[in-house]
DNA sequence: GCATATTATAGAATATAATTCTAATCTAAA
DNA sequence: TTTAGATTAGAATTATATTCTATAATATGC
């Protein structure tokens, strides 16, 4: 027993936990307007150990953002493996944004409408080093394609939002419920447009 | 001199004050981390005054994204005015927000990167009618190309993610300062993009 | 196994910020 | 003028975030 009569609750997945607890609570009420105290609560863990592992709300968002941008990402990569051409590895990129956003809607809500995240400067400079080491893998992926005279030549920065952009707007759009169509049902159709938007014409 | 010593500054123009303070605080601290301190310094009133008028950060938030959504919408519907045919169309809806956000960045990084708003219940309705004038208006211009053939037929809500998503991602990504290329520079491509994807194949 | 270092938990204490509230002042209309 | 409503002021209060010290658990070296 510790010295205020309580029994301490460590756990080797107390970390999991509170970044569970969190996403619930960001989901319900938005990360703006959930306190500490919130996530504690439904964490069923102390404010020290909240503090100990994460410096704060800032650093629970954080870690949730960072967790959820790698899986994604990693997605993504994954299946871009079993493709082997243009055309495939565009509507792939379409397709699994749609999929990872069906399947993980409260993940997808807090990534997508969480822009407003004061990282850490760790914080910020392990997103920065996720985002080059993935779009760098993107881009020599479908780099080949280019050379290749599959696909448009375009300004190097513009391809990830041609094709992405469309996808992942509407998603915000349906994760927000201003539409009750499913994902899944157009998602053919932003696969089709981006593919018709970068092909060689 | 009031019962306190300071003379009552009242200005008719106070409200514009708040919100430009805001707006100004906003963009260097983030909405998030702003105080409703340093709102009240940079604009020169008092708590009472500004709690008066906005009921709060929240508030402030509402009003100026109300009014920089209102202001994006007018031009884009002006501009369609001019128009003639549906390439223009589709072009003007991808060059105004380019020229937009080129004019104004620390507003639209506010729209942009502020979705954690939690708006009040009237400020929700206001906004959903001004979405909904807004969209019907948009619609009803561009009908008239569909059922004539000039452009595709698609599930309705996905001509704006088509159309509008790319140069909205990648104003994000030149808003954030993760790229450097001015929207000027590539919003040909996107619109050129936007129209290869909705125009009739 | 035992001592010791490291990591994790607890929650009271403190600091910071948001919000309310009452009084005073301004403005405009009668 | 007078007066009602709108606006401003800032102290007082309330809510929330953060720090800090004491314990307890766990891992590590011997």
């Amino acid at each position: 027993m510790s010295r205020r009569g309580q029994p301490n609750l460590a756990t080797p997945g107390r970390r999991q936990v509170i970044l569970e607890a969190a996403l619930a609570c960001f989901d319900e009420t938005g990360v703006a307007a959930t306190t500490i105290e919130q996530i504690r609560d439904r964490a069923a863990c102390s404010i020290g150990s909240l503090y100990h592992h994460f410096g704060g709300k800032e650093g629970v968002a954080s870690a949730l953002f960072i967790d959820g941008i790698s899986d994604l990402n990693a997605g993504l990569l994954q299946r871009l493996d079993d493709c082997s051409n243009a055309e495939q590895g565009v509507r792939t990129c379409v397709l699994h944004y749609a999929d990872w956003v069906t399947r993980q809607p409260e993940l997808a809500r807090f990534l997508v409408h969480a822009r407003e995240i004061n990282f850490a400067p760790e914080a910020r400079a392990e997103l920065k080093a996720i985002y080059q080491r993935h779009f760098g893998a993107v881009f020599t992926w479908f780099g080949r394609f280019v050379l290749r005279g599959d696909m448009k030549q375009l300004p190097p920065e513009t391809y990830i939002p041609i094709i992405s952009g469309p996808i992942e707007d509407y998603a915000r759009l349906w994760l927000s419920g201003r539409t009750r169509t499913p994902l899944a049902e157009v998602a053919e159709v932003f696969a089709e447009a981006a593919w018709n938007a970068v092909r060689a014409s």
